[in-house]
DNA sequence: TCATAATATTAGCAATAACTAATAATAGAA
DNA sequence: TTCTATTATTAGTTATTGCTAATATTATGA
């Protein structure tokens, strides 16, 4: 089928391959997930992920300075959402392949399940 | 627009960031990003990725083992493909992130480059 | 101002992962 | 069988990453 598609540039795998390594753990992966939906404050993301703040934080920053994450504050709190709309196509293509039926809740008639 | 879609359960979290791990790799990327035109032998990858011999073993049979890759003895040679079209799938997705301009090659007009 | 809640940062340790060098295994050729 | 080419495996070292605990920062409220 697509067996003439070309090998990426080695700039570009590198470039590919730090995104996927951004996105490959577990707990970023499962925060990405989270703010797929909407953006949410730090505890929530705690209560959330099960992680603890520190961490979380950390993660948190680590992605903000990739730009795949924005923060906006408001009062105390500090919001976080995906910046990077490519990360949120990942994401969902991963869901697509790791989720298959969860991926057509919003697209397709959700009356199937209530 | 599909901000009702729903978080991955943790197990496919889990699941999902394995496999991100092992092809987040930037070696284990691009012997991907070559196996998705056509099935080669170690030799080729060790001049295609400029590799050592050693190193690149262990990450083919990294690969091997976790259901990726599939290999096939030809004399000598060990010839290695993708065995899961999930991750051809994943890295044509990360081709269309980070080389938009590649991935109409095999689709649409090819004249244009020449 | 002082106290508190929410988040960020830092330092140090623990766990993983990757690489190199050396060696082993296997297939084919002489 | 012996030699060579190709690939795999192992052990040991280095590098990277992640986590925890402690501390700092910032905003709010009393």
């Amino acid at each position: 089928m697509s067996h003439l598609s070309q090998s990426i540039p080695k700039d570009k795998v590198r470039a590919a391959s730090e995104g996927l390594r951004a996105i490959a753990h577990e707990l970023r992966l499962s925060v990405l997930c989270h703010l797929l939906a909407e953006p949410m404050c730090v505890a929530e993301l705690m209560e959330a992920t099960g992680s603890s703040q520190s961490n979380l934080s950390q993660h948190l920053s680590k992605m903000r300075l990739m730009g795949i994450l924005q923060n906006e504050k408001r009062g105390q709190q500090v919001y976080y959402h995906i910046a990077n709309p490519a990360f949120a196509e990942l994401v969902e293509a991963l869901k697509k392949i790791y989720c298959p039926e969860m991926c057509f809740v919003d697209t397709e008639k959700k009356t199937r399940e209530g």
